[in-house]
DNA sequence: CGTTTCCTGACAATGCGCTGAACGGCGAAA
DNA sequence: TTTCGCCGTTCAGCGCATTGTCAGGAAACG
């Protein structure tokens, strides 16, 4: 999914770019209005992050122009102000959905999710896996034959990672830095022992071992 | 049929009116928000017809303050815009129905019988959950074992966000919203307190808790 | 066969969620 | 108006699921 990223904070740009390129989005960052035209002008974006405090003009232009010239692009708001006034201001705009800084990331993913799923008019973004498994990664819920299968917020977190790449080996250090935020060396076998928990609830087949390497999900 | 039609374009009000009568309902027009709220004190309506683009104040207001207050009266939305975004905040609202202008009066007509249709007559799909717990989401009712529970209209906001999404886990700040108009950060257990509060009336099967996420109801 | 790598049962500490209780506000009734 | 009762909200303490760690065993590799 190709994302348009307008933000001027660097500082949080960073950070949501990098938790959507980890999720294997496409993102492109502009920190200001000109510099969104001119991105917009080259490519089809799938949605458009919008911050409103823009320091060359009022993001809510940007994206009202966007609709006058007839563009559909799904748009979530990012925005520090809180007032309800400035919320139905955005969504006369064209709006799709809005969102208060300090945000979290996760709930940044799952917004994203539902818009663009409300988009493609498909309701059901099910991914299936061996053994019966089937997960909604906008969901956060995993059925086993059927049935639901409750994860903690960490087996979440590692499996999440694997899912969303499937047929990818990931390292045990890749899957660390889902499970703690960032840098943090740890020198114990926490990743094993979630795959363990994993495989305990979800069947044998689901995750499996590349020796030396890490862990993979098939697609 | 006492319908109950806020609009403040006047000709489009006329039109509207004079078809309805021709087919026999009696119809009040108020042209504003206070106007609407006085109306519907004074009288029991069966539909109201709803602009949203109202001169003093957001029409979603009004029918938000209503299902608050626990009306079930069913609504039709009216309104010029067709974004997918205000539909939806429209139908969270607890609107019934939706109608983009310039719509055609028989088809008014054909929505407003199937809104009174299924209100009156047949009982609407009930939702079925554990523990012996129907949901109608329509009629906002709830019957458990058969018999019929009464919730407050803050817990029905909470019950009803997560019933429209089964199997789905929602986050604290997913259901926060659904308390309040924009709420900003959580500085408090209050969703929990419901949470304790509705498991109290419905079982306690009904709502799971995933830890460290939110909560969810089975499909 | 030895070595390396991975699996998993057990356990203690932590932090999260649950809930009883109390407070304040608002509307209804008197 | 005052009173009463219901509803929404906050708070604090308790109980327990979750979590990270370790150690012994199993499996894969040379």
């Amino acid at each position: 999914m190709r994302i348009l990223l307008v933000e001027d904070e660097l500082m949080l740009a960073d950070a949501v770019r990098d938790h959507l390129l980890a999720s294997g989005e496409a993102v492109d960052h502009s920190a200001s209005v000109v510099d969104a035209e001119i991105m917009l002008r080259g490519t089809n974006y799938d949605v458009l992050l919008l911050d409103l405090n823009l320091p060359d003009g009022k993001g809510l232009d940007l994206l009202r122009d966007l609709r006058r010239k007839g563009s559909a692009t799904p748009c979530i708001i990012l925005t520090a102000q809180d007032q309800i006034s400035d919320r139905i201001e955005g969504l006369n705009a064209g709006a799709d959905d809005y969102l208060v800084k300090p945000f979290d990331l996760n709930e940044l993913s799952a917004r994203l999710a539902a818009v663009s799923r409300r988009y493609s008019g498909n309701p059901n973004p099910f991914v299936e896996l061996e053994g019966g498994v089937e997960v909604d990664l906008a969901g956060r819920s995993v059925l086993r034959d059927g049935e639901q299968i409750d994860l903690t917020s960490r087996e979440w977190a590692l499996f999440d990672q694997m899912v969303k790449r499937p047929g990818q080996t990931l390292s045990k250090r890749q899957l660390e830095e889902a499970l703690y935020e960032f840098g943090a060396e740890i020198e114990s076998n926490t990743v094993e022992v979630y795959v363990s928990r994993l495989r305990r609830k979800l069947g044998r087949d689901v995750i499996k071992t590349v020796r030396g390497v890490g862990y993979r999900v098939e697609g």
